[in-house]
DNA sequence: CCGTATCCCGGGAGATACTG
DNA sequence: CAGTATCTCCCGGGATACGG
């Protein structure tokens, strides 16, 4: 979402920080629907829809430099890409349990 | 953040509804910055530095309307108004918690 | 199938000045 | 102190078309 800033003792706050990795607005989305398995980016494309190749592209880029998902390309015809969790998109996946925890009450009430 | 989107079944998903809510850019860094006490706006505009009168009252606005924080005005001279969360904003504190825990792992490594 | 390349747009947020 | 009132700006994201 932007860049974390520093609180006035010069230390970062994790919950700012965790806001800026997944703050985009597809973001959260895209590892809810990783969190139950491997995806291929048509797939994707389909799960969330609405979202336009162009932003499904760049989130997905940017998750990736993060850490946060790993793309396997496989050399076939037609082209096949799988992208997945890693380690560090896994733990992500407890916060978003948490939010959905969150939203079914909300929703219930 | 936007309107929560149906599924292709009709129901609403619950991460989404939730990221609809503290979507904003401060939202839930006030909702975090409320987590600790009740707040006054000036308390707000300093502990959020950055963030413009503008926006802050808009935000604490949109929150006041979804029932996440409460607004208590007192007939003084100069006016004194006090922020504070809702049962429904300090059920939003798991979440603020989750996403602290993942952040300061984010952060040690 | 899996993306880039363009063009375009709205609205969220910043800066600043002002009021009850 | 606790906000409004303006004005402006920017860029995340939409739509669409095309390329390997």
């Amino acid at each position: 979402m932007e860049l974390t800033k520093s609180h006035s003792d010069g230390t970062v706050c994790p919950v700012a920080c965790t806001a800026s990795i997944i703050g985009g607005k597809w973001t959260l989305l895209i590892i809810r629907d990783l969190a139950s398995g491997l995806k291929r980016f048509h797939q994707l494309e389909r799960s969330l829809s609405g979202i336009s190749p162009k932003t499904l592209s760049e989130r997905l880029r940017s998750l990736e430099e993060e850490g946060i998902i790993s793309r396997k390309m496989y050399a076939e015809v037609p082209p096949r890409v799988e992208y997945s969790l890693t380690e560090k998109g896994q733990d992500l996946v407890a916060v978003i349990e948490c939010m959905r925890s969150y939203g079914k009450r909300w929703l219930c009430k």
